[in-house]
DNA sequence: GCAAGGTC
């Protein structure tokens, strides 16, 4: 059997198909990995890589006092399979082949990749054959070829790939974790660091600063209006920029009529047909459409899996001469492009436009399938059409412009006017996203006077340097050779995601700031795009075999040793200036009560709140949610009633939960608890607002007479306030102790949240445990519970609740555990069972147990249970033993009924004994024979 | 928990 190994499912589907010539090939699906036979031949896909390179086991904890981040420069190195399902079938199917050949992209990744292939095949065939295809473009004439003259796979540039895993690996892990324990930063807050990622910030960073640096010069432009018998024009003074106003004054006085035309310079100019797409071309003309670099790449990845472009992750500019051009047409004119491509098809350029970079991997992205508006949604769409009039305009003739310049003379001081005009369209008919900008001017003749109608001197001024959008920092990223055309833009998400840059265009955070700066101090090496450089001109080597791979690696590690030198001995410092220099990012504005600064302070579980700068003196917070529902982040937004930064709270995998500002939501969620104060109105609570007292427990905890005098109300009615604040507490302490206890019991459902039940809960006026315990089934089962999920509820509560209120009663929680173990749990039960019963259940002292019977009663107001002291409960045991056929069983049974002694048992009535005991009445008359 | 590189 022939195997065939490509590096992605639909590359093997492809290459199947074109192998298989006019067979179809048969597609059979193990273990959602796809496989395409034809003949004698199987062809599989990978997965891009299938292993993963990782430092050798034991090096996992951050935290190691033997492993540090320094030791990971030395560490061993592993691959371990990250696609088990894809790996073990190649094992399987490498066992019955006679021949492998792999299919992987003709890049230096593919060839690793090719690399990682033949090393699962070799651990399960030890002798097979294994040959290389390489093509630039999966078309019947490349695979054909790249088939019947099969090569071998290149060891030395696969090599090179593996050093810049080990390198990467290597950087990337030890700066990441040092500079993250430094700053004391884990979990998703960590700071990470990459040979790609880092000078990629680095630039956001330094653009910034040049930003804030810049000083913003004056200058001076002087603009006219003249006319003709026909229409208006304008006309500029040839100084264009006058950077001193005594001069631009001095031209606009001297400026006179006539205008005198001078000079007519007429020409033409080539706007040349744009060059086949790439991906960062491509990614820059989308992003004119308005999606950003991920999104773009993104819906391409989408039509390219739907058969309707070509693939999307391509560094070439020219198309292959293997590529039917012609043949795309004719596809296309199914398409809704129908008459354009008839025009392209009449006035087609002599050849293709071309781009400066020709690869190897893939052919610039192109239209493969015509498809319909129907078929895709909307950007989609727009995406598909850019790609097919990029590919129109790439076949068309270049457009042309006429060009007239006119230069004029008034009073000495010379002007000039400039304009175009489109003198033929050519590739604008169909590329048709950038607009034609069309300058009219009157006709003139040499020597003409003209009326000045208008003089203008106006004031600008220089602009720094723009922030950099998502496709202009791509564009830089791929001419300083940082990342590849697949993880450009997954970088810029990556420094998004680590809080690294915000907004669009980027904008640097805090702390991406402190860290760009710190790297920059101790390991500069990491933040500047030289790293790649070297690093690539030392894979070149490894691929010419001038170098090894290990001299590199090894030269790399003996540079990142140095740069820890300087790290380990600044630790603490880097730590703590990357700490300080971020600290601002968690201040949300200014403490309403003192004036110094709020904080997002975060407590050592996982609560969050804003707290008082001024803590101990100022004791001011604002609760935030738990930090299960996301870490609070400042906004930048700014609350306009309290000039406070809105609050966001991120959590990986879930859309980011805008708070607001978080003083308007502390006032509106306690808005409903204040309002369940019985005293309490709508003007006392904006007063007590204004004195910034949001909850009932600020109100519970006041001081009367400083209630008093801040809000103006008497005094009784504060201390009323705070009363009935205190009570509100209770209430709502309890409702909490219900829904503990409801989670704890209940699992939710769908459709029966755990918040929809406890409201059903409290509408039924079960707000607390007592009420719970008190609740008939009927109701509970009213609430979307099972009657046995209300059975059980109710059982528990009644235990939790009777414990709660025998424990307030005075019984000591030792003792309340055996009564319970017993089966004693209710108030009742000690009042109406015979103490002496309880006592044998229970094993403790039967003065004990009177003791807690008394107390239990007497908070109850029930009456007290008989005594009986424990010497007489001791005499009366051994007397009613003595009896015949009377044993301690059945001693127990007659305490339940009182009978403690052989007196009790004399007098008492046989029927009422059993009913109470369940002993038959017969034996208690023979019992009651001794008596006599 | 870390990089960058593939691919989905």
């Amino acid at each position: 059997m022939h195997l065939i190994i490509a590096e992605k499912n639909i590359a093997a589907q492809r290459i199947a198909g074109i192998l298989a010539e006019n067979k179809k090939p048969s597609v059979k699906r193990e273990e959602g990995v796809n496989t395409y036979s034809f003949d004698d031949k199987v062809a599989i896909g990978l997965r891009g890589h299938v292993v993963e390179i990782d430092f050798e086991p034991g090096y996992s904890n951050w935290r190691s006092e033997t492993h540090t981040p320094k030791s990971l420069i030395d560490a061993g190195t592993i691959k371990k399979p990250t696609e088990k399902r894809i790996v073990q079938l190649i094992k399987r199917l490498a066992k019955k082949a006679d021949h492998v050949i792999i299919a992987t992209d003709f890049d230096r990744e593919g060839e690793l990749i090719g690399k990682e292939a033949y090393e699962i095949v070799r651990a399960a065939n030890k002798t097979v054959p294994i040959k290389r295809a390489r093509f630039s473009a999966i078309t019947k004439q490349e695979i054909t070829s790249a088939f019947a003259n099969p090569a071998e796979l290149d060891f030395n540039l696969a090599e090179a790939g593996e050093a810049r895993q080990v390198v990467d690996l290597i950087w990337g892990a030890s700066l990441t974790r040092f500079i993250s324990l430094a700053a004391k930063r884990g979990g998703n807050n960590i700071l990470s660091v990459g040979r790609v990622q880092s000078p990629t910030l680095a630039m956001i960073v330094d653009r910034e600063k040049e930003i804030e640096a810049f000083v913003p010069e004056p200058y001076w432009m002087i603009s006219l209006d003249s006319e003709t018998e026909e229409e208006k024009f304008e006309a500029r003074h040839t100084e264009g920029k006058f950077w001193d106003k005594e001069s631009a004054e001095r031209s606009l006085k001297g400026t006179k009529e006539p205008l005198t035309v001078i000079d007519i310079k007429e020409g033409t100019r080539a706007d040349h047909a744009p060059t086949p797409f790439d991906t960062t071309a491509y990614i820059v003309a989308a992003s004119r459409l308005g999606l950003s670099a991920s999104n773009a790449m993104r819906i391409a990845e989408e039509l390219y899996m739907n058969g309707y472009i070509s693939y999307p992750r391509t560094d070439n500019t020219i198309y292959p001469s293997s590529l039917d051009l012609k043949g795309i047409l004719t596809e296309l004119k199914k398409s809704p492009f129908k008459r354009e491509v008839e025009w392209v098809s009449a006035n087609m350029r002599p050849s293709p436009t071309r781009g400066k970079k020709s690869s190897t991997d893939h052919p610039p992205i192109h239209p493969t399938a015509a498809a319909s508006k129907g078929d895709m949604d909307e950007t989609a769409w727009k995406v598909y059409e850019l790609v097919v009039r990029r590919f129109l305009a790439t076949l068309s003739p270049d457009a042309r412009w006429k060009t007239l310049k006119y230069t004029f003379d008034a009073g000495g001081e010379p002007y000039a006017s400039t304009g175009q005009r489109l003198d033929y369209e050519g590739y604008r008919i169909v590329y048709t996203y950038s607009q034609a900008k069309e300058q009219a001017l009157p006709v003139l003749a040499a020597g003409e006077k003209l009326p000045i109608l208008d003089i203008r001197l106006e004031e600008k001024e220089t602009l720094p340097p723009p922030r950099y959008s998502q496709s202009k920092l791509i564009q830089v990223m791929e001419e300083l050779g940082l990342g590849t055309k697949s993880t450009r833009h997954d970088v810029i998400g990556k420094l998004f995601s680590r809080r690294y840059v915000e907004g669009n265009p980027l904008k640097p955070t805090l702390v991406g700031r402190a860290v760009t700066e710190s790297l920059e101090d101790h390991a500069g090496l990491i933040t500047k795009p030289d790293m790649t450089r070297t690093l690539e001109e030392h894979m070149e080597e490894i691929k010419k075999s001038i170098l090894s791979k290990d001299s590199v690696v090894q030269e790399s590690r003996e540079m990142l040793h140095e740069i820890f030198e300087s790290l380990e001995a600044n630790q603490e410092d880097i730590g703590s200036e990357i700490m300080d220099k971020t600290a601002e990012e968690r201040v949300v504005g200014k403490c309403p009560v003192c004036g110094k600064s709020l904080m997002i302070r975060t407590t050592k579980g996982m609560a969050q709140f804003i707290g008082c700068t001024g803590y101990p003196d100022c004791s001011f917070n604002i609760g935030l949610p738990s930090g299960q529902w996301g870490k609070a982040i400042r906004d930048n937004k700014i609350c306009e009633i309290h000039g406070m930064n809105h609050i966001r709270l991120v959590r990986k995998g879930s859309p980011p939960w805008d708070l607001g500002c978080p003083l308007c939501n502390h006032i509106s969620s306690n808005l409903e608890t204040l309002n369940m104060i019985p005293s309490i109105s709508k003007d006392l609570i904006s007063n007590l607002h204004s004195h910034n007292i949001y909850t009932v427990y600020e109100i519970a905890n006041e001081n009367p007479e400083k209630l008093s005098k801040v809000t103006g109300i008497s005094k009784e009615d504060s201390e009323k306030l705070i009363r009935e604040a205190d009570e509100v507490l209770e209430l709502l302490r309890k409702r909490s102790e219900l829904k503990k206890f409801v989670r704890k019991i209940i699992p939710p459902k769908r459709g029966r949240s755990h918040a929809k039940v406890l409201n059903m809960f409290f509408d039924a006026g079960i707000v607390d445990m007592e009420s719970l315990a008190r609740a008939d089934k009927k109701t509970l089962e009213k609430m979307k519970l099972s009657a046995e999920e209300a059975e059980s509820l109710s059982h528990e509560a009644r235990l939790v609740y009777n414990k709660a209120l025998l424990k307030e009663y005075g019984v000591p929680a030792v003792s309340l555990k055996k009564y319970f173990d017993a089966g004693f749990v209710t108030p009742e039960d000690f009042c109406y069972i015979h103490p002496a019963y309880l006592s044998a259940k229970t094993g403790l002292n039967i003065d004990t147990v009177y003791k807690h019977a008394a107390i239990v009663c007497e908070a109850t107001g029930v009456r007290l249970p008989e005594k009986v002291s424990k010497k007489e409960l001791e005499s009366g045991r051994i007397e009613l033993l003595s009896i015949e056929g009377l044993g301690e069983a059945m001693l127990e049974k007659l305490y339940m009924a009182g009978i403690v002694s052989r007196k009790k048992l004399c007098s008492a009535d046989p029927e009422q004994i059993s009913k109470l005991t369940g002993i038959p009445s017969e034996k208690i008359t023979y019992f009651q024979e001794e008596c006599k």
